[in-house]
DNA sequence: AATGAATGAGAGTTCATTCAT
DNA sequence: AATGAATGAACTCTCATTCAT
């Protein structure tokens, strides 16, 4: 996506990264199946050697864009939803706003996190940066969802070890079906509905959200 | 999966059908990153040539694969679940039971599934018989959810289209993920206490299922 | 040294000997520090990829070039000698011959050899064919040396073992230093005074052969 | 072989010649095929640049390390070995005795002399190198062996010009062979029954130096 | 219907060399 | 004097595809 012309400014760890940036847009363009390292070198506007001067194989520039993807997946955020009052399930539908959010304004984000998990299916190295990074994510919506039992907000019976799991599968999921951003906000009401304690209570919560 | 030694006796379709298959086993093996057509060709004992005498192209050969996954997925099923006394919670049961049946018995299956999906991306070819595949299956959770809320045991208020929606990127998800069996089924625990009309209709439901 | 034109008729087998020759000429001219597979594709009249047909690596295809060596080598003689009235004697002198005819005739014979030699002290797939070549020119010698002992024309204290390898070092040493032919003829004249029963004797065969 | 750590205070001329030894090293250990100019500047603790800053080329380097080799070989000898009477025999009997003294000691030595050696079939400016060395060692024995005759150690009839020229050879070959120390003593005594007058005369001298 | 042989295009990687600093 | 960064050219090897038989 970035374009990234020569510039004999940039040197050591910056062109590191603009060839990680380049790699990863490849990913993004053309799935692992066509990547190739002289498309990358081309993006990053160096020579193909320069790239192995930097990664000695193609498999370690794989293994920088998973770290690379690894961070850019934390400091992303979509738009804050607006408050329902509970701040648990504020958080989640955070999640599906997020989601949202990398769908319309970086497709190449989940794009490529979706192809680096398939790839980690039989690569060991990515597994090793993929697999911490939703567990990561699925411990913090285990963590909100037991704020929202604490708040009286959910169920009280919300198995938040399997409810989490399977709040990450449909996120993740949703992701990978591409779902679009009406579905994803019509599906996050279901949702709501499962977590809630009472649909009563769900309507109150989301009058007081879209009558503010 | 599906070992094919060459055989002098199979001809015209069914060679087709071996190269399929072959190619089906190389992808569940190694993703479509390390597909070749030498090693279909040698897995199905025939020539290279011989290959591309039946699909002209590597495309072709993986849009036949398309269509031979269709053709599987709708054939296989894991074992019935036991009866909760509503047919629409059997049945959407009985989906978690087919993906914990895939995923065991069948990780080829699932494996290609998602290979080929997430290269629909980019292949409208493929696209073209997996989207269907998976808006049949959606329509189908869709007709259940529509049942169980006609029994009286599902939720009344349950938007069965965004309901449905749900339910496949949870276990798209789930499966996308590679959850383990365990995982899976304390997970439906969850989508039952979603769907189901109150808490105490599903410990009733639960009941008997666990003491018949 | 022998330029292959493309040839629809040259197959299976004989495209084979065809690569070997032309690496072999390809060795002859270059030595294996300049070895480039295109070179040899070229120099064969064929693509690149032809070679890897044939021969799956560069190793391969040299150690086809070793085997390609022993069988010629063993079947080139140069100009056979005029007879000195010793048949062990004659065998010697023509092993001479024989380096004189491969200097001028076949140069490139000598050249590849060495550089196999040379190349066989780090590659024992190398050293598996060239050892036992060198190993079985030396037992032939040392047999002929016991001949010319029971012939009465050498000496009775020759010890033949040590005496073939210094014989085979001689020989040896003279082609990696590419003596003359006329070096050669001279230092011939020496070899038979060392291993002549006396000069006397040597001087009645030189007789002999020179006017017969 | 010969270690070198990167040291600051040298410079100059030194650092010259610390690469051409780790040249050298090079050499010894992987033949001209494995040559790189990285591995030798690595070796020498000097950046790649730092080497070219020095030799322009990879051939300057290469025909660097000749004139080193060159002063190499002048300089080592192997230990005296025990007089039988006769300079003349004793010095040729000192060349075995070198040859066994670089086999064992010096294996880098002889190795790089034989890839030189080889290498300059095609290339003149190492040729102008190796040669003199070469045609310089054989005038010498060339000398000893004229002493040998006027000695009255060695045949009168012994051609001095094609004795030094198959000494030569013969012990080039030996170390081409790479003969053991063993069989090197070995042919020495045959080598020995070769020059000297009579076999008496050799029994005479061999006594004296077994019988101090 | 089936194949062995052949290939053009291109893959990842290497290497001697250069250049700005 | 010395280097990190960069590169063009070339390397071995691969692969989908073609073609004569």
């Amino acid at each position: 996506m970035v374009e990234q012309e020569r510039d004999p400014s940039v040197a050591g760890e910056d062109r590191r990264q603009s060839l990680v940036r380049a790699a990863f847009d490849c990913i993004a363009a053309g799935g692992f199946e066509g990547l190739r390292t002289r498309s990358v070198a081309e993006r990053a506007g160096v020579n193909i050697a320069t790239l192995h001067y930097y990664f000695p194989t193609k498999e370690a520039l794989i293994a920088g864009v998973a770290e690379y993807l690894a961070s850019r997946f934390i400091a992303l955020h979509g738009m804050p939803v607006r408050s329902t009052g509970s701040a648990a399930l504020d958080c989640l539908h955070q999640e599906f706003a997020d989601a949202r959010f990398y769908h319309a304004k970086h497709p190449d984000l989940s794009a490529v996190m979706l192809e680096l998990q398939l790839r980690g299916r039989r690569d060991p190295a990515i597994r090793k940066v993929i697999d911490p990074l939703i567990g990561h994510w699925r411990a913090g919506i285990e963590r909100w969802m037991k704020v929202g039992i604490v708040e009286g907000v959910f169920r009280r019976d919300l198995d938040v070890s399997a409810g989490s799991t399977l709040f990450v599968s449909a996120l993740w999921g949703a992701t990978s079906l591409a779902l679009s951003a009406g579905k994803l906000e019509q599906i996050f009401e279901e949702v709501s509905r499962w977590l809630l304690a009472s649909a009563a209570q769900l309507e109150s919560k989301r009058n007081r959200r879209t009558k503010p």
